[in-house]
DNA sequence: TCTTAAATGTTACTATATAACAACACCATT
DNA sequence: AATGGTGTTGTTATATAGTAACATTTAAGA
């Protein structure tokens, strides 16, 4: 999906959740797309300020953290990140892949495996939450 | 199994991987064992620091990924803490359940689960790494 | 004993994230 | 239009997490 087709679907999705997507989040959410792979929040800030002159962490976090919950990015614990959701509307759980190499990511539908997991880990009487499965790993074009 | 059960496992653990289990890293470990579920380093170094006197961020990190690398620990991202490994000197992925409510931790075995996974992310010509498998949830205890 | 590699100590710093409160914008009702 | 509530953004300060670089000590072998 390209760039603009991105914000639409967003804008969309924000509406059908009825959330806003301010010209503040949007403008976030370009500078994360305007990225490939994974985006830390500091350098989110850093390309914000070129653009705005000044900004502070807590408004970076808080687009971050509505963008997030908004089911429009997802968090990379592992790398202290952010990736854009390549399923927007369609799946809510995926299995994202990142290249330790290149830093790129592969979004999967992880629905089919989290329901094996999940019933593995209900036998042990724990209820796994609705999320995403971060593995990582070598790319294709990274593994040579 | 018991704490000093788990430190005499850890001893063998190293010697058969030709690594030291030094004073130090030995009173890490211990420390991290003091403590139910997950535990951020930062406690782990104001503990060493009540026991030892005095004791810098480096000596903790240095320790603590010695014993993530000996197996014996593993790494929380999304938390920025650490569990002891409930498998040693078994399996080497681990399903790590967390619940969000109370820090608990219960570790599964993962080899057959990932290997599945690992062969979707293989159709995508992603090769992924070994590793440990983090969910979080609730636990039994915690559901009601 | 001497040498060397590994481990630890030490200082300083970088990176990541949040708390707390102030100011503002929107919009719903009066 | 004025009022008041809610959500958003601005601002300052600080908390938390992690590492770089180099000095010193320890342990194991030549």
């Amino acid at each position: 999906m390209d760039k603009a087709g991105f914000i639409a679907a967003a804008d969309l999705q924000c509406q059908r959740q009825g959330v806003k997507l301010t010209a503040l989040r949007r403008q976030v959410l370009e500078l994360v797309l305007a990225h490939e792979g994974v985006v830390k929040a500091y350098q989110v800030l850093a390309d914000l300020q070129r653009e705005r002159g000044i900004a502070a962490p807590p408004t970076v976090y808080r687009a971050l953290d509505f963008l997030v919950e908004a089911g429009l990015l997802h968090k990379v614990d592992a790398l202290n990140g952010y990736i854009v959701c390549s399923h927007v509307g369609c799946c809510h759980e995926g299995l994202i892949l990142v290249c330790t190499a290149c830093g790129r990511v592969n979004e999967l539908e992880a629905a089919p495996a989290l329901d094996t997991l999940r019933q593995q880990a209900a036998a042990q009487g724990f209820a796994i939450a609705q999320q995403n499965l971060l593995l990582t790993g070598l790319c294709q074009a990274c593994r040579v």
